[in-house]
DNA sequence: CATGAAACCGAGCTGTTGCTCGGAAAAACA
DNA sequence: TGTTTTTCCGAGCAACAGCTCGGTTTCATG
């Protein structure tokens, strides 16, 4: 489990119910940021919209920002696992099949978490939310460089690093392509985000053998 | 000349020494943007960088999304200059030179309008600016799917589309990332872009020769 | 010049935002 | 049960955003 950044919150809570109340909390300024973005998310309307008051609100959580820093470490913490489960099998699984897996649960991962999409999103106006998004774009490059450390130990280190920041970006790139895209789409993009990452690693690592599945 | 969205302009301006302010603003503006965001951005912060009264400033733009808008406007006539340029002598160019001269180009317009980042960023917080950014991106698309028109007639018109909007995103993806990285690896990291689009291009659209340069 | 239009100015209005604070309610503890 | 600690509340404050408006200055034109 990776540091979670030093607590965003400004108390530990004692009881469940205040345990739960953050949770609430939480997962409506996920939503919140998901539907109008951070500066159009007031924090007066993601405390109403987890049926609780700004004062509540502000009994835990110091400021707005550390509401994005929280919402960032759950996803760091969740993205952290996601890689953890497609370690335990690779061995036997050839190039293309690997792209497709990690693409497809980034997929999984972006369609249960919409709230990431803006978090991701590159230089963003608040430089709050530009911080975490930083924070979880790292999550995601750390665990494809740690994929490749295992499977291509013959590059060597910074340039396995660059690789696998590109790599994460692209993904993000065409994640929130896929997301904009209407639903009937989605797939296809998707799809087109497997070519990429696989046409790329052909061009920078070449040796990953070309796909023969379909 | 693309139609430039049924100007911004709250009243054309009679005078030369108005339209220089107008210009001045919307460098000031530019300049704003690109250092601080679009939300961070006060319009007393462009007017007095500009060198002028807010009152002035909303003399001509009716209000600040005018100013996003008439900048957006500003860079996709720019965008069409550049690739007029790069269709001219076209024929007798090879697919990965294409790229590179396309990447190139693209190159040097982000480090000549930094603005334009934090503009092309996706989706962004506020809707005026995802609004004015997409306008950019769609010169973007557009530009590169008339290149393609051109090259590969044999590619059916949809597909078109949906690569020329796939490498439309890798190339913001990565020169935002070229803009993050130090200046002395943002050269390798735009030779990556241009792998990462001939690898795509390879895999979405065989035919494209593999390259034997270098 | 005189005169009207165009351009310019900036104090300040209006609305909104992030956030505080004093106190009520609920739980934990004695 | 009384007492202390934790949790909850929401009216409202301070700051600041975008933007207006009445008035002055500058230009074009006769």
């Amino acid at each position: 489990m990776p540091t979670p950044s030093s607590s965003p919150l400004r108390r530990r809570p004692r009881q469940a119910r205040a345990q739960e109340r953050i949770e609430r909390i939480l997962d409506a300024a996920e939503a919140c940021f998901a539907e109008v973005g951070y500066d159009g998310a007031t924090t007066n309307l993601i405390a109403s919209s987890a049926d609780t008051s700004i004062g509540s609100l502000y009994e835990f959580f110091p400021n707005k920002e550390a509401l994005a820093r929280a919402l960032a470490d759950r996803y760091v913490e969740r993205i952290g696992g996601l890689y953890e489960a497609l370690v335990v099998d690779m061995p036997g699984v050839d190039g293309p099949q690997m792209v497709e897996r990690i693409v497809s649960a980034l997929d999984q991962f972006y369609r249960e978490h919409p709230a990431a999409v803006p978090l991701l999103n590159g230089r963003l106006t608040s430089p709050d939310l530009a911080h975490a998004g930083e924070i979880v774009q790292r999550a995601l490059e750390r665990g494809i460089e740690g994929i490749f450390e295992v499977r291509r130990p013959d590059i060597p280190g910074p340039r396995r690093h660059l690789i696998a920041s590109v790599v994460a970006e692209i993904a993000r790139a065409l994640l929130v392509l896929a997301d904009r895209a209407p639903l009937s789409l989605r797939r296809g993009v998707v799809k087109e985000l497997e070519r990429a990452v696989i046409g790329y690693l052909l061009q920078a690592a070449p040796d990953v053998e070309p796909s023969t599945s379909s």
